[in-house]
DNA sequence: TGTCCTGTTGAACACTTGTTCAAGATAGCA
DNA sequence: TGCTATCTTGAACAAGTGTTCAACAGGACA
């Protein structure tokens, strides 16, 4: 068996060099996985150390601390699935009302639709309490979800309504309600649904659950440009 | 500074026998108390015990072990804070949608807005993964919690539409969904708005997350007996 | 007053934790 | 072929963890 990369007399080399931005990178996503493996368990430098491949001291040599590392992972994450969220709303016909529906199937579809996840985002919300810095990514976080869903509702609500619904009698029975409170709305009965079925996936189908969230949305689009 | 109970020839007397019952409760609310001061910090048996104001040793003796006495507490808070919501429900005139809206408001209202509750209920989820003892009183108290909204929505949609709503229009948009499945998407949003209030206050007030999930309901009650 | 059951204590145990830091090894450059 | 900057290792440390168990002592009873 060839050794292309040995250079010591014993044998293999012990490790191998990377730049900074590289290891780091690798570090946050060890992280990543070691808490979808592991949850809270997951946490500890040894456990992430042993993902990574790499000995305990390395991480505390790439990050200030462990608790670093821990929010870089959670920006990344953040990053990652919002990006995939967003693509699937870009990949929809340019329909404000279809945009919204195709982000709130998005929100129940792969990658955000996986119980490992949820147990990372648990330990998310239980270090916000504790750690400032974890606190900080994720009200970061949680803001920027809320803008991109604030600005569909908006323009969902905005658009004119589709002839036939216009015949119908007016429904609306909710006082006025801000793009931005329908939003957080919105929000919550995603993470609620997602929570629930991370848990206990035996619950509620997802297409039931996409189903509940699409109502929701539906209820919305009846009421808009009703008020007074 | 008389010394009621002294008995011992040093001075006060160094502890106080209880009935196995009594201690196991005091124990328990120890538990809970260490939890909302302390989130995943509190679990630990000395923290508990120190709660408690006992020795390290005596929760092992009233409980085969840790997690026993955890999921004990769990049992117990849920028990209390469902009793809070079921007896605000009552307090209500008996209409079946009045019912419906005073399970919302009584969810959205102490004891259960509470940011250290939250923070109780985030290690449940977090232990609920690994340990199935948790595991089980997790299903078992959502199942509860689940019924009771499902019979309050079942109730709420039996009942005969009042004459000004039934004059409208009819703006059924949403294939036909079971009392179960609407009392997962209640349950739901009501755990996600929740679950954000108390991660940040500043995110909305108390009052617009019940109008939120009251609107919810609205909706609700002006879909029934529409469909086919 | 004395006896005894048992609730209660706290030291001891083996383990895990995050961080530090001296020592070693790698790979690019001269 | 060195030389060197710095990436990487892993032992060491103090502080924490859950559980065990011999010994103590409270208080009801005789």
């Amino acid at each position: 068996m060839a050794q292309a990369h040995a250079t010591s007399a014993q044998g293999r080399r012990r490790y191998e060099r990377h730049l900074p931005a590289d290891r780091r990178r690798a570090l946050i996503e060890a992280a990543l996985r070691s808490l979808a493996r592991s949850g809270a368990e997951g946490l500890s430098i040894r456990a992430i150390a042993a993902e990574a491949g790499v000995s305990v001291g390395l991480i505390n040599h790439h990050f200030p601390g462990r608790m670093a590392l821990i929010a870089e992972a959670f920006r990344h994450l953040h990053a990652r699935l919002s990006e995939a969220v967003q693509a699937a709303v870009a990949a929809v016909p340019d329909d404000p009302a279809a945009r919204l529906k195709a982000y709130v199937r998005a929100n129940f579809s792969p990658p955000n639709l996986d119980p490992d996840l949820l147990h990372v985002w648990i330990v998310f919300w239980s270090l916000s309490r504790s750690v400032p810095e974890i606190r900080t990514v994720r009200e970061e976080t949680y803001a920027a979800s809320l803008d991109v869903v604030e600005s569909l509702i908006g323009k969902a609500m905005a658009a004119p309504l589709p002839p036939i619904e216009a015949q119908r009698g007016s429904t609306r029975t909710s006082a006025k309600a801000t793009p931005r409170l329908l939003a957080i709305g919105l929000t919550a009965l995603l993470d609620g649904l997602w929570l629930e079925w991370c848990l206990n996936p035996a619950t509620f189908r997802p297409e039931e659950g996409i189903a509940l969230a699409q109502a929701w949305v539906e209820g919305l689009l009846l009421q808009r440009e009703i008020s007074p």
